[in-house]
RNA sequence: GCGGGCGUAGCUCAGUUGGUUAGAGCGCUGGAUUGUGGCUCCAGAGGUCGGUGGUUCAAAUCCACCCGCUCGUACCA
C-alpha cells in the first residue's frame, strides 16, 4: 500500500507545451548561423546592445493584463511591488524603451543589433515554439526612407551570407501609408472602422495562400473552410472589393506577387486610386526605396514592391518588408511544404515618442532565427559539420597514482587541442567503458593496464576501424582476444601519435562523404 | 477559439462481438566474460491501459466530461 502510494507520487519528466530542449547540433549549428547574420550587421555598421526578457508590461505595448486574463498572448506576473512584468514577446519594444531611457547618452541616428529570446503564450504548432530566438536591427532616429531601403539590401545580404542563393529568396516591401490610403478610399477610415480594417488587412495579407477567390470572399460577406469553419469577413461593397483586388494586381501580368514587381507594380497601385493622398505619398517613398534598392544593383529578384505585404498590425508607420524563402522545404515527413516568411520589419515612428513625447523616427526588422534555422538544416546548409567525439583515456586502476597518470594523458591531449576525456562512469566495469565510449562516437581510446604500465607504453585503440572489423568476427572470444585494431605506443609518443591517427581518421571522412 | 483524428511498458505497436493474471519487438539492468565495443544465449526490472465519472455480474474495450498529442482553420503585437 505504502509501496503503491510512493510509485503514484513519481514525478513525470514533461516539457512545458511549446517549449523544447536544444540538442548539441541544434546549438553548435544556430551559433554558426548567428555568427553569420552577426558578420552582416556588424559590416553594415551596426552594434550590439542587449535588453533584459523582462520588461514593465505597459512598456511592451498594448497588453495590459486584466484581471481575467493577465498572460492573454504574453507570460505576466506582478512583482512583490504588485507591478506587473512581462517577458518580451519581441525585441523591438524593449529596444525603444533603452532608447527613450538612454536618450541623452545615444548618438542619433543609432544603429544596433541583438539576437535573444522572445516569448508568446499562443497555442503552438510543429515549428512554432513559444520561445524562439529573433536577431533584430535597427536604425532609430533615422527618418528618412534611405533607411528603410538600407534595411531591404542588408536582409538581402544576410540572406545570401547565410547560403541561400539570389533567386531562392526576395524581399518585399509594401507601405502603411498606401494601406491606410486604400482604407479611407474605400470609405474604412475613422475610429469606428477599426476593426474591419483589420479584417480587410488580414484578408490582404492572406492573397499568397488563399488566392484571389479567398480573399474576395474575406472581404464580402465570409469564407468557410474544409473543416466548416467560418471566417465573417469585411462586408465590403462589390466596387470596393473590385477596388482593392485590383489594386494588388494579383494575377495581373506585370504587376502584383506574382508579377515583375517595382516601377510598374508602383505604377499600378497609384492608377487604382488616382486620388487619395495618402495612396500618393505612400507610393512616392516605394518608389525611392525602389530606385535606390536598384541604384545599388538589387534588382527586382531581391527587392521587390509588392502590394499584399502587411505585416505587424499595430506599431508600424511606414514602409513594411518581408523576407520569404522561395525554394522547396521539405519537412520531415517528406511533404514539400510552403515555408513562407523567415523575417520581417517596418518603420516605427511613434514607439520611443511613447516614452519621450519627442518624434524619434525608427525602422528595423528582426530574423526568425529558429524558422530559418528549420529551412537551412533542409537545404543542408547548416549543422552538417561534424564535431568529433572526445578521445577516451580509459580507467583500469583505481589507485591515485593510476588515476593521476590518466588525468595526465587526458590533459597533455587537451594542452595539444585535442578533445580529451578521462572516463568518470564505474570503472571496474571495463566493457562498459568501451561501450560507452562506442556509443559516445568517440574516435580512439587510450588503455593503460598494469601490463602496459610496467613497459612504459599505452594501447591506443581505433574504435571506428575496430566497429568495421566487428562485422568480420562472428565468435565472441575471438573478438575480445583478437583486440581489433589497437596498437602499442610508448607513452612519450601519446599525442603526437593520437594527432596522427586523428588525422587519418578525418581524411579518410573526407573522402567518403 | 472552432472542427476532425488519436492516447496501452522508456520507444514502436498488438490486444477479436466487453470475459481469467494486459502482450511482442526494440531499449534498459544483471550474468555467461575480475583486462576490450559488435554477435549469441540466459535471467530480471519496467504498466494508475491519459484522467474522472457512468453503464455492466464483468471495461484497455461501451457512454459522458476533462487533459494531452496531432491535422485543418482562426489568431499571431
Amino acid at each position: 500500500m505504502a509501496d503503491k502510494k510512493k510509485k503514484q507520487q513519481k514525478l513525470k519528466a514533461r516539457l512545458p507545451r511549446g517549449f523544447t530542449d536544444r540538442s548539441p547540433a541544434d546549438i553548435r549549428a544556430t551559433d554558426q548561423m548567428v555568427g553569420e547574420i552577426r558578420k552582416v550587421f556588424e559590416r553594415y555598421g551596426f552594434d550590439p546592445v542587449e535588453t533584459p526578457m523582462f520588461e514593465y508590461t505597459d512598456g511592451l505595448g498594448k497588453f495590459l493584463p486584466d484581471q481575467d486574463r493577465p498572460n492573454e498572448g504574453v507570460f505576466s506576473l506582478q512583482d512583490d511591488d504588485e507591478q506587473w512584468m512581462s517577458l518580451r514577446y519581441d525585441l523591438t519594444a524593449p529596444l525603444a524603451r533603452h532608447v527613450a531611457e538612454n536618450i541623452n547618452e545615444i548618438q542619433l541616428p543609432y544603429r544596433t543589433y541583438r539576437a535573444g529570446w522572445v516569448f508568446r503564450n499562443e497555442k503552438p504548432g510543429p515549428g512554432r515554439f513559444r520561445q524562439f530566438m529573433q536577431f533584430d536591427a535597427d536604425t532609430v532616429g533615422a527618418p528618412g526612407v534611405q533607411a528603410d531601403a538600407e534595411m531591404c539590401m542588408m536582409m538581402a545580404d544576410t540572406m545570401e551570407a547565410l547560403g541561400i542563393a539570389r533567386g531562392d529568396y526576395v524581399i518585399r516591401v509594401n507601405n502603411r501609408k498606401v494601406l491606410d490610403g486604400v482604407m479611407e478610399a474605400i470609405g474604412l477610415d475613422g475610429e469606428e472602422n477599426a476593426g474591419r480594417r483589420l479584417t480587410v488587412l488580414r484578408a490582404i495579407d492572406k492573397l499568397d495562400r488563399l488566392a484571389i477567390e479567398g480573399v474576395r470572399q474575406l472581404l464580402g460577406e465570409g469564407r468557410k473552410d474544409e473543416s466548416g469553419d467560418f471566417t465573417p469577413g469585411a462586408g465590403l461593397s462589390a466596387t470596393a472589393i473590385d477596388q482593392i483586388l485590383n489594386y494588388t494586381g494579383w494575377g495581373e501580368s506585370g504587376s502584383g506577387a506574382s508579377g515583375v514587381g517595382g516601377g510598374i507594380t508602383i505604377d499600378n497601385m497609384r492608377r487604382s486610386f488616382p486620388d487619395a493622398e495618402h495612396v500618393k505619398k505612400g507610393c512616392d517613398e516605394l518608389e525611392l526605396i525602389w530606385q535606390m534598392a536598384q541604384a545599388s544593383g538589387y534588382d527586382n529578384d531581391r527587392i521587390k514592391i509588392d502590394p499584399s505585404v502587411v505585416r505587424g498590425l499595430e506599431y508600424y508607420t511606414g514602409p513594411v518588408y518581408e523576407a520569404e524563402l522561395l525554394f522547396d522545404v521539405t519537412n520531415e515527413k517528406g511533404e514539400t511544404v510552403q515555408f513562407g516568411s523567415v523575417g520581417g520589419g517596418g518603420r516605427y515612428d511613434g514607439l520611443v515618442k511613447r516614452f519621450t513625447g519627442q518624434d524619434v523616427p525608427a525602422t528595423g526588422f528582426s530574423i526568425g532565427v529558429s524558422r530559418l534555422m528549420t529551412a537551412l538544416k533542409n537545404l543542408g546548409k547548416f549543422g552538417q559539420e561534424d564535431v568529433v567525439a572526445p578521445v577516451l583515456v580509459t580507467v583500469m586502476d583505481g589507485d591515485t597514482e593510476a588515476m593521476g597518470r590518466y588525468q595526465k594523458f587526458a590533459q597533455d591531449l587537451r594542452n595539444a587541442g585535442v578533445r580529451a576525456e578521462m572516463y568518470q562512469g564505474n570503472w571496474k566495469k571495463f566493457g562498459n567503458q568501451l561501450k560507452y565510449a562506442d556509443r559516445r562516437g568517440c574516435p580512439l581510446a587510450i588503455i593503460q593496464g598494469s601490463d602496459e604500465r610496467e613497459k612504459g607504453i599505452v594501447q591506443i585503440k581505433d574504435l571506428i576501424e575496430g566497429k568495421r572489423l566487428s562485422g568480420e568476427i562472428a565468435d565472441n572470444v575471438t573478438w575480445r582476444e583478437s583486440r581489433p585494431a589497437q596498437v602499442e605506443v610508448a607513452e612519450a609518443d601519446i599525442v603526437p601519435e593520437i594527432v596522427r591517427m586523428l588525422g587519418e581518421q578525418a581524411e579518410d571522412r573526407a573522402k567518403g562523404g
